[in-house]
DNA sequence: GTCTATAGCCTGATAGAC
DNA sequence: GTCTATCAGGCTATAGAC
């Protein structure tokens, strides 16, 4: 295989409302786009948008810099968005579900161990392909999450509750060593999530080494040795 | 013991210039105040700016709400420092050295599996005291690191490789599991600084529960379990 | 040393021609 | 749908009185 473009591997994450594009006048409470140029500039400044707030959060992220980046006049932005709020939000609406995927595919009818360490996989891969949706996320969170704070004590609460319990299952049932659960999902999401929101440092501690060779092998090491039989 | 205040809780870390006050004005390249009224609103500036900067970043923090915190007039603040930028590079030098003195105490001399835990509690309790020094580092990194690239480059990667090869040289003679040991150390600044800069989210997931109560054991037990005899 | 006033630029958002 | 022009407010930094 040749070798991937670092465009290729930084791609936007599949919209997953883009699907169905005949349906989308009906009902739906965002409206879509209903031209192909519509669609195509909302697609750039949300692509835009990502690599702008993702490098510099939300308040230090100028309209100017999305419309740039996205190929558009700030006023014709503007016209797909009604302001760089709406941008943010639109982003953050379209990237969530994806991005919590990884964890609500943990199955509590596979094998307690191997369905941990497939989500660890699954978060770290996540971390090398969409490295600037993980620091939109992380500046949000770091600066108090003033904009998605609803989301984290609702969605996000009740799909880690869920999940935490099948884990307290597994250990009361003696397939894991025992452990707190919602802290190892704490600690799959620092652990995978930290390879690309300080990729910056690592590499400069790193020098030539690509963080991201050692670390599948370092994280699996290190959850089957804390979760897996002795 | 009575409860401490949250003012107190996230007191400022010790300043490591502070001390000799009397040898201040002989070839030091940066100046330090010479009257008490000075040293108090200069230290006023830098308390107030570790607020702005942790909770806004460099962008999104503005020179009116760090006079505002540190209850001086923005021009009176820009007779101590000349620009945003000089109280940013004030702030970092200060903090530097204390952000990472729990690594430097890492002792060749020590037990290898007491060491690495002790140095996990050390970290551990710097998020848990100084928030705001981890989320004012978190901000910058995960934003590019623009303004400390060259310090991580330099001394950080000195001090990570000299621990890097102590930790190797244990696992060679048998003290610890096998490890990689820059990614050990990356865990260790993951897991930990998770707790600081995350803290609002871990919050919204865990309800009444304080992140902090489970988090000591729970990073003790990983690291028992991952580094120590089977 | 500290203040008021303000210069001069940047920023989000709008008006209106085409 | 897209543009140029522009407004109103926010921003860093400075001038100059006291």
């Amino acid at each position: 295989m040749a070798t991937l473009s670092v465009k290729e591997l930084h791609r936007p994450m599949p919209d997953p409302q883009a699907a169905p594009p005949e349906k989308a006048a009906q009902g739906k409470s965002r409206p879509r786009p209903r031209t192909r140029i519509q669609a195509r500039n909302r697609a750039a400044i949300l692509e835009a948008a990502l690599d702008v707030f993702s490098a510099q959060g939300f308040r230090g992220a100028t309209v100017d810099q999305i419309a740039a980046a996205a190929g558009l006049s700030k006023p014709n932005l503007l016209y797909y968005f009604p302001s760089k709020e709406a941008i943010h939000a639109a982003l953050l609406e379209r990237l969530l579900d994806t991005w919590l995927d990884p964890l609500r595919e943990m199955d509590a009818e596979g094998d307690p161990l191997d369905e941990i360490l497939a989500y660890v996989r699954r978060k770290l891969e996540m971390s090398r392909a969409y490295p600037r949706e993980s620091r939109f996320f992380a500046n949000e969170i770091v600066q108090g999450a003033p904009r998605i704070h609803a989301v984290l004590s609702t969605d996000l609460k009740a799909l880690v509750d869920e999940k935490a319990a099948l884990i307290q299952g597994w250990t009361e049932a003696g397939r894991l060593a025992p452990v707190h659960p919602h802290h190892l999902i704490f600690s799959i999401w620092s652990l995978t999530q930290h390879y690309a929101d300080f990729d910056v440092q690592l590499r400069a501690v790193l020098g030539e080494e690509d963080p991201f060779e050692a670390a599948p092998e370092f994280l699996d090491t290190l959850y089957r040795r804390m979760l897996g039989p002795t």
